[in-house]
This record gives C-alpha cells, sequence and structure tokens, in this order.
DNA sequence: TATTGCCTACCTAATGGTAGGATGTCAAGC
DNA sequence: GCTTGACATCCTACCATTAGGTAGGCAATA
C-alpha cells in the first residue's frame, strides 16, 4: 500500500508538471526507485493510473474544501483561502491536474473524462455555494447569478495559473486573484 | 511555400486540439499527404516546427486585433469580438494555442518560451489599451488597473476555453464571457 | 548546374505493455 | 509448531509500436 501512494505522488507531480502525455512509467520507476514493470503491478494501464489521480485529486480538492468550510470565514475570506491552494501550485510550477488533463482531454481515454467533469463542477458548486453566502450576507453585490460568479472566480484562477507558470508573474497570479475578490464585494 | 503553409495549418490544429507533446510528425504527414521524412525537410526538428507555430498564430492574434480595432466600435462591443475570437476555437474543440503550450511549458524547449510569453504579453497589453478607452470614455467603471482588469479578462476566458472544452457547456462559456464585460459595464 | 521538394530506407531511443519467475507474507489445516 | 497454498510484490527479459530524426537518391525547376 506504500509503495501505491508513492506512485500515485509522483505520477501527480508529473501530471501537474509535465502533462499527462508529457510523462511516462520510466520517470515514476526512475522516482520511486522500481522497476518500470513493477508499476504495471499497481495500475495496470496509464489509463488505471490516471483514473486513480483523478480520484486521489478530487479527494483532497474535497478535504481541502472541507478544512476551509470549518475555519468559519466570511465569504471573501473562504475565497481566499481557496486561491491560496493555486498559489502553493504555482510556487510548485504545477498546474492543477484537472486544468493540466483538460487540455489534454482529447487524447484521454474516455473513461477518465466522467471524473475530470465532476471535478469541476465540485468546484463550482462550492464556489457558488460561498459566494450566495456572501450575497445573502450583503458581503458581496452580485450583478449575476452565483453560478456565474463562480465560473468567472474558478475560470480566471485556472487561468491566471496557467499563465503565471509560464511567464513567471507571480505578482501579476496575485493581483489576479485580489481583483476577483474586490470586485465581488462591490462599491464599498 | 503551399505545402509548408498546409502543414503549419495541419499542425496548427493539432497542437490545439492534442497538444504538442499529443501529435507526431506522422499525423500531419498522413493529414498532408507527403511522407514523416519530407516534414523534416520544411521543418527540421519538432522545435523549428512549434517556433514557427507561434509566430504564425502571433501573426494570426494580431491581424485579428487590428481588424477590431479598425472597426471602430465601443469598447464592450470590442471585448465582445475578442470573445468571439475564443468562441470560433471553442467550437472546433480547440484550445487557444497559447494556452495548450503554456500548459505543455515545462517539457517544451527553451527557445519556444519567449514567443509564448511576447504571445500573453501582446493580448493583456491589447485588453488593457480597450479596458483603458472604455474607463476613459465612462462606458467601464474600472475598480483597479487596466492592466489588472485585462489579466483577469484573459485568465478568464483561457480557463472557460479549458474547461467548457471539457465539459461541453458552451452556454457556461457564454455566460461566463458576458458577465466578465457587463461586470466592467459596472452598475448603470 | 545548383537548388528545391519529395521520396525510400533506415536508425536509435523510448513508449506502454506482457510473460514468467523469485521472494515474501500470512492465514488455514493438521 | 509446521506445513501448505494463495496472494502480493517485485524482478529480469522481452515485445511491438512509435517517436523524432538521418542519409542519400531522383525529378523538376530556375
Amino acid at each position: 500500500m506504500e509503495m501505491k501512494k508513492r506512485i500515485l505522488t509522483s505520477a501527480q507531480k508529473l501530471v501537474q508538471q509535465r502533462g499527462f502525455n508529457g510523462f511516462s512509467y520510466a520517470d515514476i520507476a526512475s522516482e520511486v526507485g522500481i522497476r518500470k514493470a513493477s508499476l504495471h503491478h499497481h495500475f495496470p494501464t496509464k489509463t488505471d493510473l490516471g483514473v486513480a489521480l483523478l480520484e486521489v485529486y478530487s479527494g483532497q480538492l474535497d478535504s481541502e474544501l472541507k478544512r476551509i468550510n470549518g475555519l468559519l470565514l466570511p465569504a471573501d475570506a473562504k475565497l481566499a483561502a481557496y486561491v491560496a491552494l493555486y498559489r502553493y501550485s504555482l510556487q510548485a510550477e504545477c498546474m492543477c491536474l484537472g486544468g493540466m488533463l483538460a487540455t489534454e482531454a482529447l487524447t484521454l481515454d474516455a473513461v477518465m473524462l466522467p471524473g475530470l467533469k465532476r471535478f469541476f463542477a465540485r468546484n463550482t458548486e462550492w464556489l457558488a455555494d460561498v459566494i450566495a453566502e456572501g450575497g445573502s450576507h450583503q458581503l458581496f453585490t452580485l450583478s449575476g447569478a452565483p453560478e456565474d460568479h463562480a465560473r468567472v472566480f474558478l475560470s480566471a484562477l485556472q487561468g491566471a495559473l496557467l499563465i503565471a507558470r509560464v511567464t513567471g508573474d507571480c505578482a501579476a497570479f496575485e493581483q489576479t486573484a485580489r481583483l476577483l475578490i474586490t470586485d465581488l464585494l462591490g462599491k464599498g
């Protein structure tokens, strides 16, 4: 069980940094110190590995969202905590695993797609809840439906991460994130 | 010269759909009806092809932006015209070439990176100009610097394209784009 | 005659994946 | 307590395919 986790950890980093088509079993093998063929014992095919990665990553997201909920913060602070998840990715030169797989979607085995869609749905739903909460507390001034604001927020963070990782402009990422939240706070 | 253009056209579509690591010279060869080895006559290495693709794509962007400028539209309509560029990509199941390469940046030859950064800089600059123009005409109510709004706009569109392409939810893309513009228009 | 554009034929390295064997662990049966 | 069998984990060795790329030739064209 421990080796399986190490494989998943290594593979997750590789996917987030290089993409699903940008790494091989040989890369994982050399990282975890096991022979390439032995990896197939744990994950018979690369697609199996991909499906497992999506599961793990969705689980990580869920626990992060639950942790943030547990902090009992005002909505804007919850969003800031959500932004922090992307900041950590950026610092590790990692894309969001969902965003990375999304760009490669047309090359992936179809069995990976439902998990991928669910990942984005989960993000959107949580953000919509937080934004709706901020709206009903008169903390946010919403110009549209919470779901629409949620989609803008999610899209912008994915895009900002994508761009900042290649430009190396972390300050731009921070500014983008800040403006996203202050614009929700409205014209106070 | 004509074959070179056909190769570039084919390669561009392949990159935008499958990523730079998601296609091979064999794919292009079968599309343009030429032998794989002959491609190396036009583009000795895949990196050469990548650099050329970035040049072509940046040129396409430039002419589109100039065309939009020439329409002499109000700023919000210019942004809508800019959004249309992404809509066309989405309809063709294509990512933005810049966005696609950005995710794969860590696997690309370094000579491709400057062109990639310039691409994003060009987008941001143009958007900032349009948004500043809308601000100075009291069409937009800006809560931050035009460059910051530009980055939010660009990031959100890149992310929305990324997500919509995998969820298949074109309506969500449209709603996101609309909200981005209406939020700039302010609280009229 | 030199160059362009394409060809066939080939190369090396890497890809995801398989077959079958060695070692270890662990519980059931006597 | 000891054996036995089942299963898990890892190994070496191998496979077919594909990757990007090279060498050298042939025909057209300028």
